[in-house]
Formats: C-alpha cells, structure tokens, sequence
DNA sequence: TGCATGACTCGAG
DNA sequence: CCTCGAGCCATGC
C-alpha cells in the first residue's frame, strides 16, 4: 500500500536543502544518496533523500534518475526506467548498475 | 514511548 | 555477486 503525501515538508530546513542539490544536478551526471545528503549538509541522512525522491520526485519534478546508490545500483523497480533516463543524458549503464559512479563528473 | 519500515551505507561471510 | 547485520535518520501506528 502506498502512503500518499505527509504534511507539507515545504517547513523543513533539511528538505529544502536536499531538494535544492537534486535540482542541481547536471544532466549526465550521476550522484549517491549519501552524496547529496552531504552535499545538503546533512551527511546522515541519505535515507531522508531516498523518501524524498520516493514520495516527491514527481510533484517537485526532481531528477531522480540521476540519484543511484554508493554502490553504484539503480532503483530498484525502476532500473529499466532509470536506464533509459540515465542512457538519454550520455550516462552508460549495465544491469542495474552505472558505469562510473562518479560523485561530480560524468 | 517503543517498535516496525524504508528508493541508504558499510563491512563481513 | 548476493545476503545479513548494525548504524543512521524520519515517519507512522
């Protein structure tokens, strides 16, 4: 069961943030969860980052694509789609991981 | 107040 | 390469 849209997060310092170094990523660059967490500020909550791009990506148009794990794997549930978006911008991908993780360059 | 859950991360097996 | 466990933070019941 999906959980649908909690209070409006537009209060909260660290969302804000977050949401501000998604929106800044470059096309054809690819960034970890706990990348942007730190880039926010806010080295710990990488998890916090996810929820965001789980629950909001659509509303706030955010470039979730663009957003993989320190691992380098793609969405789960969404790697074909997540591929496809990351193959539109240059970034190669194999199975359900990217080619070079690279934090700032593509 | 406490426990369970999650688009996370790291280290070990 | 995969799974498990511990740590981390935020949310919901």
């Amino acid at each position: 069961m999906k959980k649908h849209l909690p209070s409006p997060p537009v209060d909260d310092r660290r969302f804000h943030d977050i949401v501000a170094v998604l929106v800044s990523i470059p096309a054809g660059t690819v960034v970890a969860y706990g990348e942007v967490a730190r880039d926010a500020g806010h080295s710990r909550q990488s998890r916090l980052v996810g929820r965001i791009l789980s629950m909001w990506s659509d509303e706030l148009d955010l470039p979730w694509w663009r957003v993989v794990t320190a691992n380098g794997r793609l969405v789960p549930g969404h790697e074909v789609e997540q591929a496809r978006l990351l193959a539109a911008e240059g970034v190669q991908c194999r199975t359900g991981r990217v080619a070079g993780v690279r934090r700032d360059r593509a």
